[in-house]
DNA sequence: GAAGATTTCAAATAGTCATTTGAAATAAGG
DNA sequence: CCTTATTTCAAATGACTATTTGAAATCTTC
């Protein structure tokens, strides 16, 4: 016999509350009890669908970066614009990941938490999810540095550039909400956001590069 | 009847347990079973001597912001030294402060997990112990934007070059290892991560003030 | 609509945790 | 050395957790 329609519902539903739970609680802290109660099924339904917590988390991990390459593909059209332009989209992208109510949002901190307090049980996933989202991110930065910008450097400023992005918009950080306030992200705040995190970006890329182009003795 | 030597010693022995196992593991995975075991003493020894987990946690806080105080010192004679050297002397007071073994680095670990995961024991805390910290930074930016960067725009440059050298060395952090490997952090690590840093920052910090000063119409 | 599988659920199980208890051990002062 | 308060400890307590169980409910197909 096929499977029925309504389990599929509720595998959906629980994937949607534990996208939400372990984003915010992290995968010790929230329980499968309250998932299934903001899942609005039995506890026992969680492990019949997902055979584990564990599982579940994989999971979740999956459907979180499914939302992710969607968003991907609005990079694409800016690949014939000038080089700052396209500095400009990957950082606005990445705002835009981090910021994103709902399964977006819950990507960024789902990373954050495995960053700080690693499981272990994403170990393979890591590398398999996250890479199509950096592809020619690294590129652009070495076109800016240009030539003289060893490997290292443009690696180093791949790594800062997604900090910043990442650090600049985190959710529940005080450092931030004091000087920000508790802002409401709107698509202009964004705009305005982007725009001073490429200016920041892009004069440092080229001086880290020149710093190189110096010590290479030019 | 005064006090027993003894009593100190132990409860010197848990709050250095227990800032290595909060930093490493957060509050809430991190077992009184095991602040005890690797304190060497009965776990009711813990709630003896502080009461409860919570209690022990903030005392925890009070005693690693302790160290970060110390270090802060090194900074002070940079005071007369060129504006870029003086950044410099910011930053690598930072990335020391993150770097360093022991305390120090639970410090920050401390700070990283309760941005992510609040407790709400530290509350009160947090602006007490980090402020210090912090002096005279934010005016080393200001003086580097020129007058024409407004203080939101500081504000913000001083937000992004603290995570940047948060992000940089992060403990753990995978992103980084694979482009770092699983470097040993040397004292010389540290000074050409600081030149990087700062040369990235510097530039950065001045291209916002000069966004600034373009949009006021200079 | 009846058979037969899939899906849900309340209750039970087994494990872990922070905290308490009351007794034993230990140091300090007379 | 003996008293007394301080400190340590093994064991118990009670709350919370993930997972299992077996029965009840529900959907799908014939």
């Amino acid at each position: 016999m096929p499977p029925r329609k309504d389990g599929q519902k509720t595998k959906d539903r629980i994937l949607e509350a534990a996208c939400e739970l372990f984003a915010v609680k992290g995968f010790h802290t929230a329980t499968v009890g309250e998932i299934s109660q903001k899942a609005a099924c039995n506890i026992a339904a969680i492990n019949y669908h997902f055979g584990s917590k564990a599982r579940l988390y994989t999971e979740t991990w999956r459907y979180a970066h499914a939302c992710g390459h969607e968003l991907y593909e609005s990079i694409q059209p800016t690949l014939d614009l000038p080089i700052d332009q396209r500095l400009r989209a990957h950082i606005f992208f990445l705002l835009s990941l981090l910021s994103n109510e709902k399964e977006l949002k819950s990507l960024h901190l789902l990373h954050e938490r495995e960053f700080l307090s690693p499981t272990g049980l994403v170990d393979d996933l890591w590398r398999e999810l996250r890479d199509p989202l950096r592809e020619g991110f690294l590129e652009v930065i070495q076109s800016i540095m240009g030539e003289r910008g060893t490997q290292e450097d443009a690696q180093f400023c791949e790594v800062m550039v997604i900090n910043l992005c990442r650090s600049i918009l985190k959710h529940n950080r005080r450092q931030n909400l004091e000087y920000f306030g508790d802002l409401e992200i709107t698509q202009e705040f964004l705009e305005t956001m982007a725009d001073t995190l490429t200016c920041f970006s892009l004069a440092g890329i080229k001086a880290v590069g020149e710093k190189g182009r110096e010590e290479a003795g030019c």
